[in-house]
DNA sequence: CTGAAAGCGCTAACAT
DNA sequence: ATGTTAGCGCTTTCAG
């Protein structure tokens, strides 16, 4: 089935493709009733004009591509909510790139990245979005970051939550060691002495950073920090268990508080406490990292340390348009993260209470 | 900065363009030494072929359109992790267009559906996938379904779990029926008998199929329906909240479990079922629907209808691929829901035996 | 095996 | 206010 054009609109109005193309852009002014007919014509054959053609030439296609590692992890969908909220305004559409990484395999991870950062260029999207993958690693190799460089040469690239060594990108971050400061401050503030710190993987900036808030915490109020009480390996409620379980299997001290890398392993480390007969947060205090939509939704509610993600989103939107406008705009956004409390975290006193109470009715 | 055409390799390379072209596309033989000429100046200027000229002569742009509610919908992200998964291999790239339902507003989104339709065509995608929106409405007006039955007529659509009057479309659904009988039976093999269903809307179908399935099961089991008992009026957590407030403050007998429309109504049936001091589930039975990953990680693990996101989301892009490349492909895709059994759910047996330590403990 | 030339559908000078 | 024409960057006959 043969599409209509712009020549198909101009030769049943009597008018030259040019005034067919200067009413649909409203480009100059066109007599009125030749406008009227060139639109009329355009309702009744639903004429539609193809953005491909248009983009070649002007050299623009109101597309933008969003590259991240797993849509299924609920951190990036709010991200993403904002983007489309900011963005959508702007008269943007996305590509989502979701480079997979639940599968595994890291190594093919990263290629599905470089992989979709080409197609993207192919398909001339005004500017990327790239969150998660290399761009979290604390030491990301050379040439991966280089690849990024060169496109970031070429069209408008900007990071979220991440960075990448070598060059300069505009980027809009979280306080990641004030969110740590933050989580356990809040321990701190509730008589906890004995904190550990779960999750995360140690070749993560971000897990670098939240450390370095817990751990400087804990200098500050002068409390000992154990190294077996850091443990690292994985963001998921999988290991969020796995953790947790090691942290009870031991015998002597136990913490009573965790701050958990974000808030998928600090549901495994409840799930994993109350399976071993702890009660939170009466007998042990869990605080998260990220805010996810499920946090408020889990039993307990989970106290945590919001990445303010929907602002995120929206911040990286409103810098990549500037950048497209050709406007000149911060390099560096940082957002602070904030507490929120919920359910999951509770003064220490709790515990001692009910430590008395239950001496006294073995009585 | 201007980038790099096939004439600039062209040139350099002392070949015409369509010798470019033809090492680019291997679509005739080229001699090996002028086509390792051409690769080395390729690699040299790191040229990148343009999609959209390509796309513009082609007819095909390797892009698809997928239209859904809200991403922020954990349901959405596992059914487009197996779009991605599939669609992947065969080279298509995502258009992710939320319509962004989670700002109330109804009218909006549908109008929201109707504008990313014409952008979705304007920018040549080779088929479109639609997922929630008016496609999950019992009865959609005629005209927003005549809208995209026009889009159809123009490039391949497919409808994930939903339905349009006035036109038949290419679709993979679940047997939501099913679903709503292997909930209730479930229950009702626990010993259940007052048995209550909560969550979802009247107006959509997925409610009104699911209802039916319940009301399926509980007749045939002989057991009575209590119009009361039947509270719908939303699908977040907080809904079921308010659904499960209104069951346990209502002075008379009570349901001992209770079949949500989604996971995310179940999760709030249980908040609410807790905080009025029940425990789930040995004082009360709470089933979802969905299997969202979520699902697996509350406390207590939800037993719930699997929707098989992933294999809804693969078989769409299947389908859709197979509309694309012009093969004929079955209209209708049935698949079967499962029952996945966790922990918020549990023999009414369970119930009989506490409440009988009860009354022996008051002596 | 390779080149010349005709478009794909649209926009944008440049004329009139 | 409107028409003519030259491309945007690529693929694809049709010749050779």
């Amino acid at each position: 089935m043969k599409s209509v054009t712009v020549y198909d609109i101009a030769r049943e109005a009597n008018v030259s493709v040019a005034t067919v193309s200067r009413v649909l852009n409203n480009t100059a002014p066109v007599k009125a009733s030749t406008r009227e007919r060139i639109l009329g014509l355009i309702q009744k054959h639903q004429f539609q004009p193809n953005a491909l053609a248009r983009s070649l030439i002007k050299k623009e296609t109101g597309m933008i591509g969003i590259i991240l590692p797993d849509i299924t992890n609920p951190f990036f969908p709010e991200v993403l909510a904002g983007l489309e909220q900011e963005a959508r305004n702007n008269g943007y559409t996305f590509f989502l790139c979701d480079t997979g990484s639940s599968n595994q395999d890291i190594k093919a991870q990263y290629q599905r990245e470089s992989q979709y950062l080409n197609i993207l260029m192919e398909k001339q999207v005004d500017g990327i979005i790239m969150i998660g993958g290399r761009i979290d690693l604390a030491r990301c190799s050379k040439e991966m970051a280089k690849e990024v460089a060169e496109v970031n040469k070429r069209l408008p690239v900007v990071l979220i939550n991440g960075n990448l060594p070598g060059a300069k990108f505009h980027r809009v971050i979280i306080d990641e060691v004030a969110g740590g400061v933050l989580a356990t401050e809040h321990l701190i503030g509730l008589g906890h002495k004995d904190i550990a710190f779960v999750g995360g993987y140690k070749q993560m900036s971000n897990t670098v950073q939240r450390l370095e808030g817990y751990t400087k915490a804990m200098q500050q109020a002068g409390l000992p920090i154990r190294e077996d009480w850091i443990i690292t390996g994985g963001f998921t409620v999988e290991a969020g268990k796995v953790f947790m379980n090691e942290l009870l299997s031991t015998e002597g001290a136990r913490p009573t508080a965790i701050v958990c890398a974000n808030d998928l392993s600090a549901i495994g480390a409840i799930k994993s406490a109350v399976k071993h007969g702890l009660r939170v947060p009466e007998d042990m205090s869990i605080i998260g990292f990220d805010d996810i939509p499920l946090a408020a939704n889990v039993i307990p509610e989970l106290t945590t340390i919001s990445l303010k993600c929907l602002e995120l989103g929206r911040t990286a939107a409103h810098i990549l348009h500037q950048l497209i406008g050709k406007n000149s705009i911060d390099t560096l956004t940082v957002l602070q993260p904030e507490l929120v409390v919920r359910e999951s975290t509770a003064p220490l006193s709790v515990n001692v209470i009910k430590m008395a109470d239950y001496l006294s009715s073995q009585g």
